[in-house]
DNA sequence: CTTGCTGCAAAATCTTTGCACCATA
DNA sequence: TATGGTGCAAAGATTTTGCAGCAAG
């Protein structure tokens, strides 16, 4: 079964990473980090962890290459990422405009229940320099 | 190796659905289109023929669930889409307002190569009311 | 003819799941 | 102590690839 809540030592570590390094990372990626960090768990826990924080809203997941990647978020309003592709760093980005925009143009095309998905993916300075 | 432009009976099918049905499809679901039009095309040609015709830009690759969806575009002009989640059936958008915030705050933060994806999603009325 | 595309089956990913055991509350 | 989480290994699902044969230019 997925987490829903308790409090354990692999969700701790998982979390701690999240937060220490706030970039969206993939699952291998967290995993790796743990190891780095001596935290031994289960690459199926990270998963099932992630799934479940995801579903607690308290992280970003959004599609890689091949991977999901997931990030944990400073807002938990809703907003989009402008994402290095090389590093993962993202930066939390607001548009009012746009989500006037979607509602206006669902509206005209009578679609119900509509939410969209915006990010942006770039170089930072830092991967351009280096 | 991925097909790149010869003219073969199996891409001009596969062109063929897409141009029939305009929605986001899966490759699965191209592939069983293909079975109902009784043009035998193997699941990997599939495969290999929509990588090929979107590194062309010929179509729109979107992440659904968990596959991703392929869609024949209209505009080859740069857009979004306004998705249903029900058929696939999919809207072009444009949104000028968009592409200069996006410019602005990829330059605001010293990002470079800077694009973006943005998609709604949402329920058809033709969905809704069935 | 030559080169590139296709089919098939096997492989490569990424992610999920069954089950026995362990840890939290 | 009861419930829910974890680890491990196996299964699933999607996508890719090697290779021999076929077809388009």
């Amino acid at each position: 079964m997925t987490p829903s809540s308790r409090a354990t030592r692999q969700r701790a570590a998982i979390l701690e990473v999240l937060a220490a390094d706030r970039s969206f990372l993939s699952a291998r990626q967290i995993h790796a980090s743990l190891e780095r960090r001596a935290r031994d768990v289960a690459l199926a826990t990270v998963y099932r962890t992630l799934k479940s924080l995801s579903r607690q809203g308290a992280l970003d997941t959004i599609p890689g290459e091949s991977e999901s990647l997931y990030c944990l978020c400073r807002s938990s309003e809703h907003h989009h990422h402008l994402v290095c592709r090389s590093c993962g760093i993202s930066i939390e980005l607001e548009n009012p405009a746009l989500e006037s925009w979607a509602s206006r143009v669902a509206d005209e095309h009578g679609f119900e229940a509509v939410d969209h998905t915006l990010e942006l993916y770039g170089t930072c300075r830092r991967c351009s320099a280096g």
